[in-house]
DNA sequence: CTAGGATCCTGTCAGC
DNA sequence: TGCTGACAGGATCCTA
C-alpha cells in the first residue's frame, strides 16, 4: 500500500482540491469498503496519522481512511488528482470495476477504488479520532522519535527480525515494505538481524536513513502519485528516480556494483546487497 | 508479554 | 489455451 510518503501526498494533494467543499453524497458500492453510516457535511480538517487519512466535517464526525494495499483515492474535478497504488485505475473512466465507494462533493468526485478491498474508510466521532484503535497503536514517526527511543524499542523486541521489528506501526510509525527495504540498505543493515543485534550506531543510521528516504519520497511526490491536467501529466516517481534496491533485483547496487537480490524476509518481499548488508554469522 | 504464521481479497504473471 | 501456484507498497488475529 501507500506508505507514510504517499499518504502524505495525498493528504496534500486533498488539501488542495477538497479542504472546504461539502460532501453531498457518498455510495457504498462494496459494503466492505465502508464501516458505519455514510456522513454529509463540509469537509473542515484533512489530518494523517501514520498512513491513515482522516477527513474532519463540520457536524462533530470524520472520516478515517486506510488504504492497506491496493487502496486509491482518484479526485476528479477541475482537474484530476489521484495517488495511492498505482494502477490504470488513475487515469481510467470511473467508476469501475474496482470503486468500492464514491463520494460526491460540490465541485468534483473523489473515488475510493480498491482492489483487494483490504482498504476502508471509517465514520468516526471527531473528538474519538485518536482513541480509534488503530490510531491508539501508533508509534512516534521517525522525525519525531529520537536515536535513542529507537535504540531502546529494538531491545524490546530482542529477537525481532529488524525488517519485521521497522515495519511494525506499534515501534515506529510510517515505514512499509519499500521503505523498509530502502532505509536497510542505505544504513547497510541486513533486514534478518535481529533488533536486539543491532548497536546504537546501527539504530541511529537506520532512523536517519529512514527519515531521509521518506523525506526524499515526499519531496517527489510518492511513489505511486499521478495528477494530471489536461493533457499534461505528471507522476510520483520515487521508485524510479530515488529507490536503490526495492524491485531492482539483478540491477547493480549503486554504492558497489554488487548485484542486488531478492528474498523473503518476515514473510515479505525483500530487497537487499548482498555485499553493503553482510548477514552476520550469528545472532 | 513476544514472535511467527495464516488470513482477508482480487488480479497478474511465470511455468507447465 | 488452460490450469496452478506464487506473489502483491498492510494490518489483524490466532497460536505457541
Amino acid at each position: 500500500m501507500p506508505e507514510l510518503p504517499e499518504v502524505e501526498t495525498i493528504r496534500r494533494g486533498l488539501l488542495k482540491y477538497i479542504f472546504g467543499k461539502k460532501i453531498q453524497k457518498i455510495e457504498v458500492l462494496c459494503d466492505k469498503s465502508f464501516i458505519g453510516t455514510p456522513q454529509i457535511g463540509k469537509i473542515v480538517g484533512i489530518r494523517r496519522f501514520g498512513k491513515a487519512l482522516i477527513l474532519d466535517l463540520d457536524n462533530q464526525k470524520s472520516l478515517m481512511i486506510h488504504l492497506r494495499m491496493t487502496g486509491q483515492l482518484i479526485y476528479d474535478g477541475e482537474e484530476r488528482y489521484a495517488a495511492g497504488h498505482p494502477s490504470d485505475n488513475f487515469t481510467a473512466k470511473l467508476p469501475n470495476k474496482q470503486t468500492r465507494v464514491i463520494i460526491e462533493l460540490e465541485n468534483g468526485t473523489l473515488y475510493f477504488n480498491d482492489q483487494r478491498k483490504f482498504g476502508f474508510i471509517k465514520t468516526i466521532i471527531t473528538k474519538d479520532v485518536e482513541k480509534d484503535p488503530f490510531i491508539q497503536k501508533l508509534a512516534k514517526e521517525p522525525w519525531q522519535m529520537t536515536p535513542e527511543e529507537f535504540y531502546e524499542k529494538l531491545q524490546k523486541h530482542q529477537k525481532s527480525l529488524i525488517k519485521a521489528a521497522i515495519l511494525d506501526q506499534s515501534l515506529i510509525c510510517g515505514l512499509g515494505n519499500i521503505y523498509a527495504d530502502e532505509s536497510l540498505f542505505a544504513a547497510r543493515i541486513h533486514p534478518a538481524r535481529r533488533a536486539g543485534t543491532l548497536t546504537q550506531k546501527e539504530a541511529a543510521d537506520l532512523l536517519i536513513a529512514a527519515r531521509a528516504v521518506m523525506d526524499e519520497s515526499i519531496k517527489s511526490g510518492g511513489s505511486t502519485m499521478a495528477t494530471y491536467v489536461k493533457a499534461d501529466g505528471t507522476k510520483g516517481d520515487y521508485l524510479e528516480k530515488f529507490a536503490k534496491v526495492f524491485r531492482r533485483e539483478g540491477c547493480p547496487c549503486p554504492r558497489c556494483g554488487t548485484k542486488v537480490i531478492k528474498t523473503k524476509v518476515a514473510g515479505r518481499g525483500t530487497h537487499i546487497c548482498p555485499k553493503c548488508q553482510p548477514e552476520l554469522a550469528h545472532d
